[in-house]
DNA sequence: AAATGTTGCTAACACACGTTAGCTTAGTAT
DNA sequence: ATACTAAGCTAACGTGTGTTAGCAACATTT
């Protein structure tokens, strides 16, 4: 009998969960099976009913774990005194370094919520929608003050949430840069890209 | 008994791959059945396999189609006289309009490109990583003649490729920006990232 | 009109999936 | 030691999946 190990402050459906979300990201939600997740988890597939009560929840979890604490860095960085250009940069590395650091559920957060079931679909959908209408706002608020360029402002963001799930790429990849290297340089470009000195 | 319409030069295999790349977009490629996709085209299941071989036959064909397109493309413009960023905006360009309006296929070839299966997943994979070093030399091509900034070049292709890939959104949102904004708007931003004038 | 290939249908297969029921074993508290 | 809860197991369910076989209707050529 084979037991689910667990360290001090984990419990065993932070275990599981930790691992659909590799599971989920490498597969797929839909392709990913629970006798792949038990497996990976080292267990009979229906041993995980004991901590979980389905499939989806795990996907809730995991999509509403990382939509909160975008929602939370937001808040953070709206309500303190910087310039509309400085909170853009401070967003963009926030979602690098999430992006870098929980790569797992950042990314199927962003591919797999199509999976969600409707209460929690619509949910998060409208949760994102006011994320991007919130980040495109500081964006308009640069361009009012003529430090960013006079952009579509929501097509921008777009760009930018985008670029940064390339970093998916980067993972993957064998001969990596550095993520210090990696986060200056889309720094650059996409910062870059936003200010009016430029051609 | 109902028949699938095709219309000139337009073959009923044709008409089911192009109805699959809808469903493959929406749903997801192990999502949509064959089943779901019998109904789109208005026929049985089972009628689809007199035009088709497997499920998996209709991502091949829809992911080679995108990335033939892609390195045709790639050719054409490597073997051109211009300026290294007048290379890059053009495929830019290139990129953005067949995401318009080539969108489900592009999207799809994008995304589900995992669930193929594997002569054709690591030739498919293989292709991309070419295609992505052709892309980052004619950046380094720049950079060397001072005319891009001096970032790392696999960094800013895998920045602009996710990019354009946001253009997902565009498509979906409601209160859409014409497609002429939307691509000049990122071409701003991108190509305005790159080049050295900026801050 | 006959013959032939094309395109559709129904029925069914084998299999993988998410999940439940019922039971056993491991750990914890009394 | 005893009782209780937590966590695992095996077996099985119902359902949905991709696909095949065999047959009927249509379209096209002879």
């Amino acid at each position: 009998m084979a037991r689910i190990k667990t360290e001090k402050n984990i419990s065993r459906k932070d275990v599981i969960v930790t691992k659909a979300a590799i599971l989920f990201r490498e597969k797929g939600f839909k392709a990913a099976s629970m006798r792949d997740l038990a497996e990976a988890v080292g267990v009979e597939a229906a041993s995980l009913y004991n901590h979980i009560k389905s499939k989806t929840e795990l996907l809730h979890v995991i999509c509403f774990g990382v939509a909160n604490r975008f929602m939370q860095k937001i808040d953070e960085i709206e309500s303190e005194q910087f310039t509309a250009l400085e909170k853009v940069e401070k967003l963009l590395r926030f979602h690098i370094s999430e992006m870098i650091n929980h790569y797992e559920e950042v990314y199927v957060s962003d591919r797999e919520w199509k999976h969600l079931s409707d209460p929690y679909l619509s949910n998060f959908q409208n949760q994102r929608r006011i994320y991007r209408k919130r980040f495109a706002a500081i964006i308009e608020e640069g361009i009012r003050q003529d430090k960013i360029k006079k952009i579509d402002a929501p097509t921008a963001v777009l760009i930018m949430l985008h670029a940064i799930s390339g970093i998916e790429s980067w993972h993957r990849s064998t001969q990596k840069i550095s993520a210090e290297a990696l986060e200056e340089n889309m720094i650059t470009i996409l910062v870059g890209g936003l200010t009016p000195q430029s051609s």
